[in-house]
DNA sequence: TAGATTGTTAATCGATTAACAATC
DNA sequence: TAGATTGTTAATCGATTAACAATC
């Protein structure tokens, strides 16, 4: 059972891997992983030292066997009869996922989305840390936003730098998105989450993930509807 | 994408019986329809005529051969050499998910969330109109978001009555979530959009669907550093 | 005509699920 | 022990891909 090669030559360091394991994840155990990051996250805040296949299911929406299988393929992490211990299953998935240290990331857009993205913690209960926020509105610049200041756009190539970032949250109007886009792909951000409906044009070597409620709830509605 | 989202009962798979489905879509097809359906609502607005199956591609980032047996499982909607016109496939697509109307949605919370929820288009461009802001806070019931009076919470049940609400987006912080969401449930609301990072209990009869940003984020960034 | 792109087939691979023995 | 839940198997289903004829 080996999960997502599609280079062969790797068969090796699976079973019990834990961290060990050198392959790609599949984009969907990467994705399901995720997912369950995220619940074992909120269920650890709210004390919660257990959990359950079937528990994780209702949360996520993902078969409960096939969470088992996707976990039991890096490691033997549950006790029968009990179910996960939350906590290290949460630093197990974080050693899967490579993703266990911090993360700088860039915010663009000091209006209402850049206010409530800074002052959430939903980005820093993972890891990410917004180290800095701009504006292209010089009437923002220097304003303080989830006690920050604001900075102006011409900073951005610097500040990129200088922090080692490499995620650019583009919380901006549709019209100007792909201008910042291209000044954050020129200051050397890898990944942007795109808050706006642009379609946005990067190089090859940029990934734009697209926030759509809308298109989440088509998808949730088409299943109530039928 | 969505990757991997069963619900209970989903079993029943799309037959190619060849065209018009009465049958239930299954959960992977209904999600990258919606997906396409995001990228052509866009590309329309930018005036764009025709889209091949490998654009559609680039923006989904789904394989542009199953793109074209997605579309060609309810008709023969492109045209060789050319592409697919973007208003006739907007227009198959809605007809295909049952979302060609229009649907009205609750929103829960007036704080900076609410108000760049309310003051979106990425809603109302597939349909959905928010019809009533709700907030707890006294000092903001009464205050304008969105060209809309925001009213209190109280009055929740008969908003979602006279309107017919299904949907209720609860943009709040996370301990006033769960207390929200029952008041939505005993509302009669159908699907939650939960913004928040509680882990919503409900009713079978409700879906729930949290947005999680950060989790993209993970998803995203173990990609790019292996 | 020449180039482009759809619609479709067939083969393969990965995902999903029910079921249940193992075991806490 | 009795109940609960994991870990695993085997069968099925869906996704992915290459390839290419059809046709704009």
């Amino acid at each position: 059972m080996t999960y997502g090669e599609p280079t062969a030559g790797m068969a090796e360091a699976q079973r019990d891997g834990g961290g060990a394991g050198h392959e790609r994840l599949s984009l969907g155990v990467a994705a399901r992983l995720s997912r369950y990051l995220q619940v074992l996250t909120q269920a650890k805040k709210m004390g919660k030292e257990t959990i359950s296949s079937q528990e994780l299911s209702d949360y996520t929406h993902v078969n409960s066997t096939q969470i088992r299988r996707d976990l039991s393929g890096f490691g033997k992490f549950g006790k029968r009869g009990v179910g996960y211990n939350v906590e290290a299953l949460v630093t197990q998935i974080r050693k899967i996922l490579r993703t266990a240290g911090q993360h700088n990331i860039a915010l663009i857009g000091a209006g209402h989305l850049g206010k409530a993205i800074a002052s959430s913690e939903i980005f820093a209960d993972h890891g990410f840390r917004v180290v800095a926020i701009f504006d292209v509105d010089a009437s923002k610049v220097g304003t303080d936003v989830g006690n920050q200041a604001v900075r102006h756009i011409d900073e951005l190539r610097q500040v990129v730098e200088d922090e080692d970032i490499v995620v650019g949250v583009l919380a901006v109007p549709t019209h100007a998105a792909q201008g910042l886009a291209n000044e954050l792909v020129e200051a050397g951000v890898k990944i942007i989450f795109n808050y706006s409906e642009s379609l946005l044009d990067v190089p090859p070597e940029v990934t734009v993930h697209t926030s759509s409620p809308a298109v989440d709830l088509l998808y949730a509605l088409y299943f109530y509807l039928t």
